[in-house]
DNA sequence: AGGCGGGTTTGACGTGTGTCAAAGCCTTCC
DNA sequence: GGAAGGCTTTGACACACGTCAAACCCGCCT
């Protein structure tokens, strides 16, 4: 939990794809100033170029092309990641090899808590899009936390809320109420984010989708072939259009309201 | 997030049922050895009467008797709490006022982490046997993890380990094996708490169970039956004996292994 | 002790969704 | 541009589990 991060079995990723040591984020560009993380760079004098008081609290990663690992099942927990740009899914490996996708990131959001207490990452980290992330030394940020209490407030925030989130898949739900909810989540997130919330390129491929949402492949597609005959949206391939957001927010509410 | 809980929605639990003053916990006794939140208490040196240098951190609750509630769903977060005796589930209710079920929580563990980030509680709890509790300032903790760094990373290793746990149930597991699941993690808990492992009374109905597993009371009954047709339990009323512990660990791998 | 009531068990039946299969579509790569 | 492969869609079928119903059991209260 303290010390570079340049050893270890992330180094061949951190090693290779570091950013240039001059380079200094800019909370107010368009990439930071949705991120969760923004204001932990803004309380360590990020984005005044003059002041580097926290060297080592965080660095730039990336590219990764699509398909490729951020972190793996396994690995020591040294940092977590703030999506920059592009898509990921974290997903676990069964010890049969069968894959079960914990959930998708975008922009601005932040993976890796779960990785805190076992103190190793209990799942992959894959792109889905090439992406660029934010890498922040767990270490260095607790050790802000002790000395910025509105940091410790935010990282505890952090973390519960996942708490929160991460039920919400656990209860009995047909298929139509979960991919409802699904949809209308990542178009507030994508909204939430900056980007348009109704018009939006899904990343991940049906069985992704499915494998989240603990549903067949096949119903993923009889679902979303439903809600587009009954005008709910539009979808074509990986582009979708959610055209009646009150309705499919109805049929997701189950979910949704917590 | 400050100042003293009793005023608010709880106070009328908490100004009825305070311990008196003069009380001082023994961090080496029976009822605080295996509480996940014991190393604050040893922090600020409770167990040594003559110190008090964080009065207001820790107080106690109760007793509450079977099925009174300790805090509401809405109510403002102000602290979270540690089971003493007894045990709780935690549970929401739906706008239709459909209940659902999100944990039960037994001597020496924590309540109330997921109410951080929306700053009230996200659920209720109820005692699900008379129960006594140890209730923790969220504010007083906070500023004491800004000075303890100790303090301050085992809340953050609390709150992420409920987060990779609260995984377990979403995924597309048997009704079988999430029984299986269910009873081994139960009896570890007891077990990692002093209680015997594989002989304890359930303390929760079967409707409980299935609500909280996502399944029909009815399944349990038979999933029960099943397994104590084959050897693996023995189970009269709610009395419950664990058999073939590794038999059902087996059944429930895919959920147990993380 | 007796009787009431909620919790539990067991059975019969229906259905949502998984599985298997085949055809179609899009992307990529040569 | 054409072929190959993966992803997606659609259909037919099976099964695990939910639902409904009835009987049972047990603790609890009078």
């Amino acid at each position: 939990m303290h010390g570079p991060a340049t050893e270890g079995r992330l180094s061949h990723a951190v090693g290779r794809q570091r950013a240039p040591a001059g380079f200094v984020p800019d909370v107010a560009s368009d990439f930071c100033r949705s991120c969760a993380l923004s204001s932990v760079c803004a309380m360590v004098g990020y984005g005044k170029p003059e002041l580097s008081p926290l060297h080592g609290l965080m660095e730039h990663l990336g590219p990764y092309r699509a398909g490729e690992t951020i972190f793996r099942q396994g690995d020591p927990f040294e940092a977590v990641f703030a999506v920059r740009a592009g898509t990921v899914k974290t997903r676990q490996l069964d010890h049969q090899g069968r894959e079960r996708v914990l959930g998708f990131f975008l922009p601005g959001e932040v993976i890796g808590l779960d990785a805190i207490y076992p103190d190793r990452f209990p799942c992959d980290a894959v792109a889905l899009e090439d992406a660029q992330f934010c890498r922040f030394s767990f270490s260095a940020m607790s050790a802000l936390a002790t000395r910025q209490p509105a940091v410790q407030r935010h990282l505890f925030r952090l973390i519960s809320r996942q708490l929160g989130m991460s039920r919400l898949l656990a209860g009995d739900y047909s298929a139509g109420e979960r991919m409802a909810a699904f949809l209308v989540d990542l178009g507030e997130r994508y909204a939430a984010r900056g980007f348009p919330g109704t018009h939006f390129q899904l990343s991940m491929s049906r069985s992704d989708i499915a494998n989240h949402l603990s549903l067949a492949a096949e119903t993923v597609s009889r679902i979303l072939s439903r809600f587009r005959a009954k005008g709910l949206i539009g979808i074509r391939g990986r582009v979708l259009h959610l055209h009646d957001t009150q309705r499919l927010r109805d049929l997701g509410r189950k979910l949704l309201a917590a």
